[in-house]
DNA sequence: TGTACATCAGTGAACGCGCGTTCACTGATGTAC
DNA sequence: TGTACATCAGTGAACGCGCGTTCACTGATGTAC
């Protein structure tokens, strides 16, 4: 769960799970959830297999640090996408700016890590830490602030709250899903990004029961295909 | 792609090609893609791995038939929710009634069928028919025709048209998998249901610009989760 | 400060498994004459 | 109508692969006295 970790010196490595870990990740990254193996991971770090079964009950679990380490990595490609948001405006401007932003992180996430994407959502059993606790603190959560903060600031109809955040990662997530392996995957550059904007509009419009002021239009579909 | 086939009578098979793919497709049903295997459908069919080699080029070759028949059945059960609709009320109101049918026919397959539906989308080499009439026949050209129907019946503006059948199906299939594999798994029933109202809700005032008389809004959510 | 010994973290060999695929083959079918 | 023969659709044995996991083991570490 953390940095590469020291290469080993000697008989004994001294983080070998991180380090394990760190392997699982970067076969995710290239190959998806098929390729983290015990035996490929330990492989990667000069091991035998027979070590990692100190540091893992089985292939099950190292699986599962895999897929924590995965989610960990695309909140970070979300977070680095609300630093770069500008903090001027009202906060329906500045709410509806990250919504664009995580959007277009989570996106840009499946795009450029589909292996890291994948293995963060790789069927099979959930997380180490209570899974509550693991979704919340990643992706999820930020959604969950951005919309309480919608509702906050007169954007959102309370009324419409509950649940919102589900309809939000809905769209986001099938939008990646069909890109990857559906038939979205086939759509040139262009049509892509328009698919995006439009499935932004169509959410920001179904929250919302205003419309937008062109500005603001054109600056948030800036921000979530822009660049 | 057809149906089971005879049973074999003696040496020469008769139909081993369907035999196959209908076997392929069981597995897929009961263990998802990853259980369509050469040797296994082979097996459940009675005749030797090699035999299926006569049929199909290999592995990848099964696993595309079996995909394009998991699409076959899904295409069905959506089907199967559009014939049970009435015909009354005006064109936007048999639309919309339409689109929430679909709906409910995609979260039901998935939830009917994991495996079907992993085994539909699953990731890998295209179908075996050219890929824009496989999926233009299934599931997402439905989408299309309800929409341009939304459009032509005053519903959905012109200027929104193009790129909603994408939302919408972003939206159903992104609420499908983060059920299946996502944090949504361990919402209890009621919580599902509701996520699943809003989410329609949220769609159909992002495509209309209007609100909706309250006996059709009662409608159509009773259509998408109901009974 | 030195030493015996428990504990920890690795090694190396082996197991059984199911897979995709290939080979030389044989039984069944149908067609030309 | 019968027969030789090409062709088709299977069989059976075998290959090599990578996997998860277990076993008895050994090298390194650290702690009690």
């Amino acid at each position: 769960v953390s940095s590469p970790g020291p290469v080993r010196t000697g008989y004994h490595h001294g983080d070998l799970r991180n380090a394990l870990i760190h392997a699982a990740a970067e076969l995710a990254q290239s190959g998806g959830p098929d390729s983290v193996t015990i035996r490929a991971a330990a492989r990667a770090v000069g091991v035998t297999p027979t070590a990692a079964y100190r540091h893992f009950t089985g292939h099950e679990d190292l699986l599962g640090a895999a897929k924590e380490c995965c989610l960990e990595r695309m909140s970070e490609a979300m977070d680095t996408e609300l630093a770069r948001l500008p903090e001027s405006g009202d906060r329906v401007r500045r709410a509806l700016r990250r919504l664009a932003a995580l959007g277009r992180g989570y996106l840009a996430f499946v795009a450029a890590e589909p292996g890291l994407f994948r293995t963060a959502f790789a069927q099979g059993l959930p997380l180490v830490s209570p899974v509550e606790s693991a979704w919340e603190a990643g992706p999820f959560l930020k959604v969950i602030e951005v919309l309480d903060e919608l509702m906050a600031a007169g954007f959102l109809p309370a009324e419409r709250r509950p649940m919102a955040e589900v309809s939000v990662w809905s769209a986001v997530h099938g939008l990646a899903m069909l890109h990857l392996d559906g038939p979205l995957g086939d759509l040139d550059d262009e049509s892509r990004q328009r698919a995006i904007e439009r499935t932004f509009e169509v959410i920001v419009a179904g929250l919302g029961c205003r419309g937008l002021p062109d500005d603001l239009h054109t600056e948030l579909i800036e921000i979530v295909g822009g660049r």
